[in-house]
This record gives structure tokens, sequence and C-alpha cells, in this order.
DNA sequence: TGAAATGTTGGGGCG
DNA sequence: ACGCCCCAACATTTC
């Protein structure tokens, strides 16, 4: 009685619904990853697929059994590694975009009508989007009562330990070799920056979780909102490819809240973050146009602008906002940027640039270690003002006070903006407004060394007003 | 998980 | 002493 188990976006061991029930059984595992090319991954995505299979590799070769990997159709390569292998149970934990969801539930049929007894599990969220409802049946809308309700589930399911002992099967499997599937650049090897800072694998996951309640995680209320400082948990990527899982994130803290009082108030605001995550794939299951359209129909209809030369200052940092190109400039370097960096450069580009959320989504997907379709979508149509429980239109971050509250001295934009490192504080997040002896001391020429704006905020803010009272003027005159 | 515009209040300078 | 004005500080409303 032979299992695959087919790993997904549950890239770990320890506290995986899917291989604990193989392993339940007693027979022999075969630990499978399949690269499906018809999923388009982001070049920081595959970089980091890389190194988590890497790691995910070396730590079933550990205990006994080999990672097998395939690249094709993950119907196909199911049917025929089941075939090679006599192969008569295929598990795997579920996974939640609208896509996938069709496209595992064909599958599963497939697999089903050749004989084989395939099984889905929970491994990636507290609770299953079709298991909350509110009192009138409906899906939430609304982050607060989702989260209260959420909370009421507490305590969770415990984790569970990682298997002693895979059992292998006693001929070898044949597998692809993880570098000829290309996944890390070459000509030119841009993952430098993303080397500096990440380690992706359960073991560093665990590590990180682990980093962040015993150091920061008290201090995270206050200091999760300073781009300048490390007070977030940095956990998004590790949960996002589930190197380390909802479960052990959300238990982990509450420990931690139980050993540390003075930890308590951290902990609830983290477990809240933990909350959007489970929020937004609760959105794009019930609304699976989400990552699509506009959420709020209405804004299938805002006057978005094509501007060609906005966008690539937007994704280059050159815009000459120095928080935004900061921001940018570091997710190009890092594969991630700072929670509130992402709200203020989402805000730029929609609301002073007007370009279509979809675009900057698209971006963020390519360039983002932990590009989570339900999280990036759901966020940007939050930002967009067009999502469920989103952000109102009118709310327009200004770059300025933004970087003025979030990087008071300034470090955030010096470290990514060099050209402006030796700008007053004063001035730093607004160079424009520098007098020019302050330029010249600090070896700035506006325009040369660093852009001017590309729009002025206060004619972009009315613009961006401006556009939102037509898109609703339209509305009316359609009805 | 904003910011700007507008309104209100109260202390101090000053005639 | 008193009223008036100014304006910072804070509150409310509007976008």
């Amino acid at each position: 009685m032979t299992t695959i188990v087919w790993f997904r976006k549950d890239l770990r061991l320890a506290d995986n619904p899917a291989l604990a029930d193989a392993c339940a059984r007693g027979g022999p595992v075969i630990p499978l990853f399949i690269l499906d090319p018809a999923e388009p991954l982001g070049g920081a995505s595959r970089w980091w697929l890389h190194h988590s299979l890497e790691s995910l590799s070396q730590a079933c070769a550990a205990l006994g059994a080999p990672l097998v990997l395939r690249a094709g159709p993950p119907a196909d390569l199911l049917l025929t590694l089941a075939g090679e292998t006599g192969a008569t149970s295929i598990v795997w934990n579920r996974r939640y975009e609208p896509e996938i969801i069709a496209r595992d539930t064909v599958l599963k049929s497939a697999l089903a009508a050749k004989g084989l007894d395939a099984r889905s599990f929970n491994g990636s969220l507290l609770v299953e989007p079709s298991a909350l409802r509110t009192f009138s049946g409906e899906p939430y809308k609304v982050f607060s009562p989702f989260w209260r309700t959420l909370a009421g589930f507490a305590p969770f399911a415990a984790p569970r330990p990682a298997p002693h002992v895979l059992r292998a099967l006693a001929v070898p499997v044949v597998s692809d070799a993880l570098d000829e599937w290309s996944l890390l650049p070459h000509a030119p090897d841009w993952a430098a920056g993303l080397r500096a800072t990440w380690q992706p694998g359960e073991a560093a996951a665990a590590t990180r979780l682990g980093d962040f309640l015993d150091v920061d995680v008290a201090s995270y209320p206050v200091m999760r909102d300073r781009m300048d400082k490390a007070g977030t948990s940095r956990l998004a990527a590790h949960l996002h490819w589930g190197e380390v899982s909802i479960h052990q994130a959300w238990q982990a803290a509450a420990m931690t809240a139980d050993a540390n009082p003075a930890a308590a108030a951290g902990v609830g605001a983290f477990q809240r973050q933990l909350a959007w995550r489970e929020f937004s794939a609760h959105l794009l299951f019930h609304w699976p146009h989400l990552a699509k359209k506009a959420w709020k129909p209405a804004y299938e209809n805002f006057p978005w602008t094509d501007n060609e030369a906005h966008f690539t200052a937007w994704t280059k940092g050159r815009t000459g906002y120095p928080v935004v190109d900061a921001a940018m400039r570091a997710l190009w370097a890092t594969g991630t940027m700072h929670n509130r960096a992402r709200m203020i450069v989402a805000s730029f580009l929609v609301k002073h640039l007007l370009i279509d959320w979809r675009r900057g989504a698209d971006w963020f997907e390519d360039t983002l270690v932990d590009a989570d379709l339900a999280n990036n979508r759901a966020g940007w149509q939050w930002v967009a003002g067009s999502g469920s429980d989103a952000s109102p239109y009118f709310r327009i971050f200004n770059p300025v006070l933004q970087g003025q509250k979030f990087d008071p001295d300034g470090a955030f934009v010096r470290q990514w903006v060099p050209e402006l490192a030796g700008l007053d504080n004063r001035f730093i997040h607004q160079p424009w407004s520098a007098p020019g002896h302050a330029l010249d001391e600090a070896g700035i020429l506006p325009g040369e060394t660093y852009p001017h704006p590309v729009v002025d905020h206060d004619y972009a803010r009315k613009r961006a007003l401006d556009a939102l009272a037509s898109m609703k003027s339209n509305q009316l005159t359609e009805v």
C-alpha cells in the first residue's frame, strides 16, 4: 500500500496533515513535488522554490525517502508515477486559489476513476473558507466580525511533530535533478540580495518564528509600522510556501503570551495579522473574481490611465518620492517589502498615477518571494478601494507624511536611495523642498542624480478624487 | 491600516 | 480690567 505525498504549498515535514496521513498508513511513502508549467511563477518565487525544495529534499532523504521531482501537467504525472510505483493512494494538502481548486477537483475525480485513493487535507488555514459563515449564512465581507469569529475558534488543533522516519519504496524512483529546472537566475544572477536576506526551508522558518516571538513580538504593535526597523515577523514567505504551518505560528504565539504576559498585546496583534491572511483566502474562495476583477463592480468602470513612463518609474524606484523609491528598490533587491511600504507604493500607483491595481499586483507577483495570490490581490483591492472591507478611495497616502511618520530618521530612504543619503532629515522625504545649498552639500542634482517627482502630490490627489467622482457619475448615467 | 479642510477653543499680547 | 484679535492646538468634517 504505497502512498504518494504530493507536496505543493506545504514544503515541510512537521504539522503536515497529508504526510501524517500517509505515514499513518504504514506503507511506503513517495514524497513528490511537481513543477507545473501551467502555473506561472515569478522570478523571486522561482528562486525561493529552488532553495525550499533543496531543503525539503535533504530533509526527506534524511528520513529515508528521497523527494521525487517531476515537471509537467499534474494529472498525467500522478497517474504515471502511480503506474511506475504501484502506488494506490495519493494525498495532498488543499490550496484555495480558484484555478487550483478547479484543476484539483477534476484531477481528483480522474484519479478516482482510475481506482486510486485520492485524498486532500487542510494544511494551510486555521479554518477553511467554507466553514466560516455569518449568522445569516453568508461569507464574511468585513474583517472585524471575521476576526472575532475566527478567534472564537481558538485554541486550534495542536501542530503535529514531523515523522521520525519515511519508509521508502524498495526500488528507486526516477526524479528530475533540481538544477535541470533552472529555477535560479543566471546571466545575470540578480539573486545576491535575496541570498543576503533569506534562508528558505523548514528549519530556517522555525528559527525565524522563534526569533520573532522571543525578541520582537513584545514591541510588535508599535514597531511593525516602522519601515526603518526590523520589527515585523518576516514570516510571509515561509507561510506562503508552507515551510511553517499556520497552526505552528498561532500556537507558538499563544504559548509566548502564556509564558510572558508582557508580550500578550504583541501576540494578539500578530495573530490578528495572521487572520488577515485567513480573511484574504476566505474572500478569494467565496468571490473568485477577486483575483481578476474589482470586487465592487462599480470600480470596473474606473478611468485608469496608461502611462508606461510612470509605470516604469514606479517599478524602478524612480518616482522622485523617496519613500516610494526606497520601497520599490528594496523589493527588487530583496524580494520583499515592508507591509506599510506596500500600502504606500500601492496607493501611489493607484491614486497618484491612476494606474490599474492589476498591473501593480502583477509586478508584486513577479518580484515578491511571498507572492500569494489571495493576500496580494485582496491587499491591492483594499488599497484601491475596490475590495471588500476596503480602504475608502478618498484615503490617499501622502508619501511625505508617511515617510516622516514611519521612517522618521530617513534611515530606510538612505539605505535604498543612497544618492539622497547626505540630505538633512528635514528634506529627506521631500528633496524638492530643500534649498539649493542643502542640495549642493548633499551632492544632489535634481533631475540628474535623483528624479524630480513624476507627479505633484496636491495635483495628483485632486486628480484621483476627480477620477473617483467621474466613475460615480458614469454609474449614474448608465443606470 | 489618512490627509486636508474646516471648525472650535483658550491663552496671551495688546490697546 | 476688559474686549479684541491672533493663532496654536485640538476636534470635527469632508474628501
